[in-house]
DNA sequence: GTTATGATTTACT
DNA sequence: GTAAATCATAACG
């Protein structure tokens, strides 16, 4: 059985890195008693410094937020449109406001636990595929804002990197000729994979 | 105290 | 393909 990574393995300074690393690695929750796990397939990146969308652009601390300005290695958890919960990962060190959304993951185990939550009637690529959805077949919810991730609740196992040539970095679309103003690739995803978001 | 907004999902034409 | 739902957070008066 893999390890669990070490808080100190999210303190990287460079985002992009860790959100690629991320890519194949296990995401498990342990919600009562019962433990889910599942592949990251999909993530991105989000910086406080230079991206409109993220909520901590500009060094703009808010209550919300604050935990993405603290040391890396802890769970942010944002409710979008009153019913969505996104999954983030705090990264670098305290100080810098930046995190790795988690889009998308391949259900391993716990999967009818899964489907029982999110009561579904819809086709299993739904089942994980978006970061709303992911974070209500594992259970997360607002009561893990602030969580370490080397905890007992939720954590994040190592695994076998993928390889470059299974990693797909997008970059935002027409932003070629603005490069200047373009955000940098940040957005990861393993290659022919069905439980990728938005394809 | 009140109003505007969003890192999305779902359903329907 | 497009449109609507829905509520916590943030900014403003």
């Amino acid at each position: 059985m893999a390890d669990k990574l070490k808080l100190s393995w999210y303190q990287n300074d460079n985002v992009a890195e860790v959100s690629k690393m991320l890519l194949g690695k296990i995401l498990c929750t342990n919600i009562d008693g019962i433990v889910t796990k599942g592949k990251i397939v999909e993530t991105e990146a989000y910086s406080g410094y230079n991206d409109k969308a993220s909520h901590a652009n500009n060094h703009k601390k808010t209550k919300r937020n604050a935990v993405m300005f603290g040391p890396g290695g802890y769970a942010y958890i944002y409710l979008c449109y009153g019913i969505h919960h996104l999954f983030n990962v705090v990264t670098n060190v305290e100080g810098s406001a930046e995190a790795v959304l988690i889009r998308g993951i391949e259900p391993i185990e716990g999967v009818e636990l899964m489907m029982k939550r999110r009561n579904m009637k819809r086709p299993e690529k739904r089942l994980t595929g978006g970061p709303g959805v992911l974070s209500q077949a594992l259970g997360i919810q607002t009561s893990f804002y602030g969580e370490a991730l080397d905890g007992d609740t939720i954590w994040i196992e190592d695994n076998e990197p993928i390889e470059d040539d299974l990693i797909v970095t997008t970059t935002r679309i027409g932003v070629e000729y603005a490069e200047e103003d373009a955000l940098k690739p940040w957005r990861f995803y393993i290659k022919e994979n069905a439980w990728v978001s938005n394809f």
